[in-house]
DNA sequence: AATTCGCCCTGTCGGC
DNA sequence: TGCCGACAGGGCGAAT
């Protein structure tokens, strides 16, 4: 479930292919990931650059001489979304889909398949593809004053990749009401990015449960969150994502976090710090796992 | 007003 | 072996 690290990892290494690039031929999949806009509208129009917001992708367009509107592609990977570049020379790879045994998957870029929602091929024959089995990912086309205007963007918290230690303190007092820790931090209006794998380790790191009250922590407790929030979130991206099932790179390759992750996953499992069994619960309608010997 | 619930979706996995 | 229910869960609108 690609979070922030994953959508920050999917950015740095696509932009790279995509500047530059002028849209040839659009190709739309299946009509309900598309929310606002048409991908038809980036025809012509160039990549001159890419943002985050969030889980957000920003992908954004302008015309080469200057003449059409510009536009923003955002795209929201949902659960199992994959956005793969295909350079102009690139083989399909047919296999490309998960391994039973594990993580490992052939190199190469997927076929476009039943899943494949978007591609944008461009004039050298290079292709941007999103594909999306469970279709819980969302395509837009935003012209530029659009933004502010969109409901998903405006309903944003700041992102939390960067965000000062204090302001997340001050605002988390503020803000986080009679909810369970992993409602606040899963809650993208607080903070935009984080989501169950990163909420999950990010408490454990802190020492806290994510079902205890929000406004029974103590401000420095408050303050280890924030810290420990930063710090999954710095390690997510240095590992280049967590790929578990459905997440991979634009090339096809794999991140490696889930091989440092702390909790998640490990539900019955011995703690890496203190040897308790890992329990797993439902918080905030998320599967959930804590350590009862670290997490109190 | 704040919080929780139900729904959308399909592939995978465990149990019988 | 094969069928089937349970499960995964981000975000949004409805219900409480």
């Amino acid at each position: 479930m690609p979070e922030l690290p994953e959508v920050e990892t999917v950015r740095r290494r696509v932009e790279p292919g995509l500047l530059g690039r002028v849209v040839h031929e659009v190709r739309a999949g299946h009509p309900k990931v598309f929310e606002t806009g048409s991908p038809e509208e980036l025809t012509g129009l160039a990549c001159i650059g890419s943002r985050r917001h969030g889980k957000y992708l920003l992908l954004d367009f302008a015309a080469p001489e200057g003449d059409a509107a510009p536009r923003t592609l955002v795209v929201h990977l949902g659960m199992t979304g994959q956005l793969t570049f295909a350079a102009p020379a690139s083989i399909e790879d047919h296999r490309f889909r998960r391994l039973p045994s594990g993580y490992q998957k052939p190199l190469g870029v997927h076929a476009e398949d039943r899943h494949t929602h978007l591609v944008l091929a461009f004039r050298d024959g290079a292709r941007l593809l999103f594909r999306d089995p469970r279709r819980f990912g969302r395509i837009l086309v935003l012209p530029p004053e659009g933004e502010g205007a969109c409901p998903r963007l405006a309903r944003l918290g700041p992102d939390a990749l960067g965000y000062p230690l204090t302001d997340f303190v001050k605002r988390f007092l503020k803000e986080r009401g009679a909810r369970r820790v992993k409602s606040v931090l899963l809650d993208q209006g607080f903070l935009a990015g984080i989501g169950n794998i990163y909420c999950d380790e990010a408490c454990f790191t802190a020492g806290i449960p994510p079902s205890a009250r929000a406004d029974t922590l103590t401000k420095p407790r408050v303050a280890r969150l924030a810290e420990a929030v930063a710090e999954a979130l710095a390690r997510g991206i240095e590992n280049a994502g967590t790929t578990f099932r459905d997440f991979v790179h634009p090339d096809g390759s794999s991140g490696h976090n889930q091989e440092d992750l702390r909790v998640y996953a490990r539900g019955g499992e011995p703690c890496l710090r203190c040897g308790t069994i890992l329990v797993k619960s439902t918080v905030a309608q998320r599967g959930t796992v804590h350590c009862p010997g670290c997490q109190k």
